[in-house]
DNA sequence: GCCCGGCATTGACCCGTGTCAATGCCGGCG
DNA sequence: CGCCGGCATTGACACGGGTCAATGCCGGGC
């Protein structure tokens, strides 16, 4: 029962670049700005007013370009900051003390993550970049301090915390594969660009070697259980592109998953 | 795999009394305040000033008593107040379309839940007192606006959200029974009172049908970890009394765990 | 102090999923 | 263009844990 992501542990060479360092201060009012970002209603800035927007972006930078593979920051660094994908996709690893990787997020445009180092100041989770990618830094001391003054970013700050949260009840859940997977595929389809909308056609980021882990399942059931969704029709997959052929038996093979969970 | 907590969804007279009616205000210094509460530190005033603290204290109720099995909230109703265990344990509990009950939590002594409302403002999940049991309520507006003003109290409700994230990662893990049962086991050593030391010998506040259903097992294997832990010397067990007579030899069990998700 | 109902335990058997191993596929590189 | 390495798929088999059913135990009520 005990698996890993990836090919078990030994990397081979891997990259271990401290990719962290900031590139770049955003310009205000510029295109690498909270204020005028596309998708800031899924982020930080949401419900901010436009002046409290410009002290976001004050606070914000732009982290380095990442490769695949690269982290971003390992289990154990201090606190920082925490991270937005501006581009691209993540993953947050645990690993135990054998070695063994558990995938325990993904992380898509928009989306929040390094939150679960916020109860010690210790990140427990590793982020590694999935794609080329790069990330919205918001220095951790700076973020607190702007979020007393400016109500709006406090509450959104908790609410997406709280959205993790959520997320991670529906995942410690006690569903079967088939559920699990079928949560998964609607989940991503609503979370990969554009967003606002379902996404009845989009590209998985990562291998299925991090799918499964995700899902707690060999990478054979997964397998198995993409196949049988393909004979089944709910779905088309050609290599890393999904199609959603079936919404409706998709999402009733993920009835038992609260919908609020996804 | 489908199972339930409790006797199956039908609860025969399920209480369903309304409980979070507010019973009193509480005295600025007196017992009943977050300023003078001797588990502060593991609960919202953690960190915070005398004078702020009396500020929490005037926006702090207290819930009137509720009996074993009473709810003190329901999914689906909108979040007023969060809560801090005074006195007994709760669990929350998600119930899915098919009336299945999923234990997601357990509340001890100075904890703080309800947390995953914030997102979207409405229970995701119920809360139902496990003994008798009472609580401080925290109304939620009021506590957006407080830690405003008071960064240190921000600062812990984030805190303290991002600690039920990482409790959260810990149970999604992919663990073997054994291995759920011990860090549950050890969890609970730390977590009843007296807080901030282990204790080797405490009472359940749970049926077994209610850990089962928290480390997504079936009460019959449950039933016979609990056994086999008996047999090795790990612990021993009276009806609902725990005592850990081979702590290394649970630490052992437990060790795929990281220590920091317990 | 006895009876009753619900919780807990134990045993027999089965099913979903993991493990191991072989094969297939695809993309990158020379 | 063909080789190579990693990822993905498929098949055979094993095992952890679930299900079903019977029995045991304990605590509350009268």
């Amino acid at each position: 029962m005990i698996r890993c992501a990836g090919n078990g542990g030994d990397e081979g060479a891997e990259v271990d670049i401290r990719a962290s360092e900031i590139v770049s201060a955003s310009p205000i009012g510029g295109k690498h700005s909270c204020s005028a970002c596309p998708v800031g209603d899924y982020c930080l800035p949401r419900g901010l007013r436009p002046a409290d927007a410009e002290r976001l972006d004050q606070v914000m930078r732009i982290g380095r370009p990442l490769q695949p593979k690269q982290y971003l920051f390992h289990a154990g660094e201090p606190l920082k900051a925490i991270y937005a994908v501006r581009h691209g996709a993540f993953k947050s690893v645990l690993v135990d003390c054998d070695g063994n990787e558990q995938v325990v997020g993904f992380h898509v445009h928009s989306e929040l993550f390094g939150l679960d180092a916020i109860f010690s100041g210790v990140h427990q989770c590793s982020a590694v970049a999935l794609t080329a990618a790069n990330v919205c830094v918001f220095p951790y001391k700076a973020l607190i301090e702007l979020s007393t003054d400016v109500v709006a970013l406090a509450e959104q700050l908790l609410r997406l915390l709280s959205k993790d949260l959520i997320t991670n009840i529906g995942i410690a859940g006690d569903y079967l594969a088939d559920e699990r997977l079928a949560a998964f595929l609607l989940s991503l389809a609503q979370r990969m660009p554009p967003r606002g909308e379902l996404s009845r056609r989009y590209s998985l980021p990562m291998p299925r070697a991090d799918i499964a882990s995700y899902l707690r399942l060999a990478g054979e059931t997964l397998s198995r259980a993409l196949a049988r969704f393909q004979q089944l029709g709910l779905i088309d997959l050609k290599n890393r592109t999904v199609t959603i052929t079936d919404l409706d038996g998709l999402r009733q093979r993920a009835r038992r998953i609260p919908p609020a969970l996804l």
